[in-house]
DNA sequence: CTGTTAGCGCCTTCAG
DNA sequence: CTGAAGGCGCTAACAG
């Protein structure tokens, strides 16, 4: 519990110039400054988080906003909250978590406070109420995921309308013309949890700018893929490739669902796992992969936070992170149409 | 960002009277009182924290510490860390999430700087070494987990060792004996994780003690349960009980890996899953639980903490939460072994 | 029951 | 390049 003064003593110098030989803040000579880190080293000098937060009016903190609904991934959530503190960390500052029940709290009483100096929003809806609050604080805020109205704010988030065009066009390359799709569960959707709503709009899209014959399958909440595999197999039978822009659950359960139905992937099943945190080179066949990078996005969020924070940079602006294609090999020219008539006809 | 001295002035009363009046430490009369909560809150004024902090001593912050390991659960990680944060906001703490690569860091500045009244250590191996520096450091620190050496720690736990006997009793009780296991992958076992040894210990101890046949399984890197499912039928061929305490994906796809032998649940075999954090009741079959309640345990530990911050409570001690039996069905008596043999036979 | 006041430990302008 | 001194906003003795 040494202090400022306890190492300006030891050091015989005065506290401000403890103080400047430690933050670098103005130049020190040499000697000085060797003698002073030599004090504050054997007296254990760790400045006083509180007292260095006052008097510099800023708290080396960030918070970080994680509302817990019902569907929340947790390990998806945690790898984003666990990014987000790695690249605090690098750049010296440290992390809050905040769940309280309501979603507004947290961020209020950490700006009314002081407490933070910034906030990372994390699993952003359509129309979240964070979003407004943001707008109205003053205070600096940026979003991993994007609101429906994203002016004035700034957002960081993985292109899921490319990675959307992405899936779709490799598949048609490939070959295929009618594709099916699984999102994300209906009680997501619902709550209008934003990414999964991106991709699928420009999923469908795509598709009908491209001629492409598509469906769309939620899982409910048994988090298993045979409920959306039966019923894509029912209402586009001509189905020769799958996206999957889903859980991780869903998408494991993916290929014995299909299986189920003599399907093998890729001979007679393309498969694209799309926006996935999870990896998917390990399943029983490795699948093509579109990742949803939790430390891209972090770390680029922090970036413009603490670029927010430190520099005064605040222009709202969305960053959008171009996908990746991963290719395992999940993806394959579709069975000759005239054999798969044959067969049914048979 | 309204001072304590505006809201003196607004409500006409010396500083005092309003930090009085809003901790409350000290008796204000009725009429002043609510002068003062009307000012602020007309001012919408709310204590800066680092000055709070400074002036008290306290930071009413808790830091926890969940080292990454390649094979942590992420989604294990995440509800303890939320279930702390949740009880800490509960007794007005907020958390603090420390994931450096190097565990002690965390710990070592949180307490150094005084950024943080405490430490919730999460994810306790046997050696751990952040035991070493909790009894080495005037700090008050709770694990949630159990080191081997626990002496002068102040710990809380499922007592992994009881639930051990209780899945064994269970099955005894119900007619079997013989019962394999499924542990965790062997990588958590060899960084001694400690509570799956713990489980490990106990499972195989009494076994032993009430003369049961037993054998334990590992998963590799591929969590999955078909390995351990093909290895347990190899060495222990009478098995017809088996006990799961392992991670989520294992215990997801035991089922199914069980049922590629012909393995019905729970006719041809009971099976427990033990010191579960995730569901199991909606599994095909769904199966008994002994649950690891996230809850439980981490509001546990931060009371424990917070009593030791506030209430200078900091004997060691260690607090074992008792297993509860969750039955959904999937233990029965075993199908009679004349029967079995007939069918080896056939 | 209320007011006065001295710090808490550090940063940072202002002099030198 | 260094030192002295004021102040950040709040808490908690200490007086009345």
């Amino acid at each position: 519990m040494a202090t400022v003064d306890d190492v300006a003593k030891a050091a015989g110098v005065s506290i401000s110039t403890v103080s400047y030989a430690l933050s670098g803040k103005r130049s020190i000579s040499q000697t000085t400054r060797q003698r002073v880190l030599k004090a504050a080293a054997e007296l254990d000098y760790h400045p006083r988080a509180s007292a260095r937060m006052l008097a510099a009016n800023r708290s080396q903190i960030l918070a970080v906003t994680a509302p817990l609904h019902a569907d929340t991934d947790h390990s998806v959530h945690m790898q984003f909250a666990m990014e987000v503190t790695k690249e605090a960390r690098s750049l010296d500052y440290d992390t809050l978590l905040l769940v309280h029940d309501d979603p507004m709290e947290g961020m209020r009483r950490s700006a009314a406070t002081a407490l933070a100096d910034g906030v990372v929003v994390l699993d952003v809806d359509a129309h979240d109420p964070r979003a407004d609050l943001a707008r109205t604080m003053d205070y600096p805020v940026v979003f991993v995921g994007i609101p429906e109205q994203s002016e004035g704010l700034m957002c960081v988030d993985l292109d899921f309308e490319a990675a959307a065009r992405l899936a779709v066009d490799r598949l048609i390359e490939a070959g295929h013309s009618s594709i099916g799709m699984i999102s994300h569960p209906r009680i997501t959707i619902e709550r209008e949890s934003n990414f999964p709503l991106r991709f699928l709009a420009a999923f469908e899209e795509h598709c009908r700018a491209r001629g492409i014959a598509h469906a769309v399958a939620y899982p409910d909440g048994n988090h298993s893929a045979v409920g959306p595999v039966d019923e894509l197999l029912r209402t586009l039978p001509d189905m020769t490739a799958l996206v999957l822009n889903t859980s991780s659950d869903v998408a494991n359960s993916a290929l014995p669902a299909l299986f189920a139905h003599g399907i093998t992937v890729p001979h007679d099943m393309s498969v694209i796992a799309a926006g996935a945190a999870y990896p998917t080179h390990r399943l029983s066949v490795p699948l093509d992969r579109i990742p949803l990078d939790a430390h891209a996005s972090c770390a680029a969020a922090v970036d413009l936070l603490v670029a927010a924070i430190d520099r005064g940079m605040r222009e709202a602006r969305t960053v959008l992170i171009a996908p990746e294609y991963q290719d395992f090999g999940s993806v394959r020219a579709p069975a000759p149409r005239a054999e798969k008539t044959a067969q049914h006809s048979a």
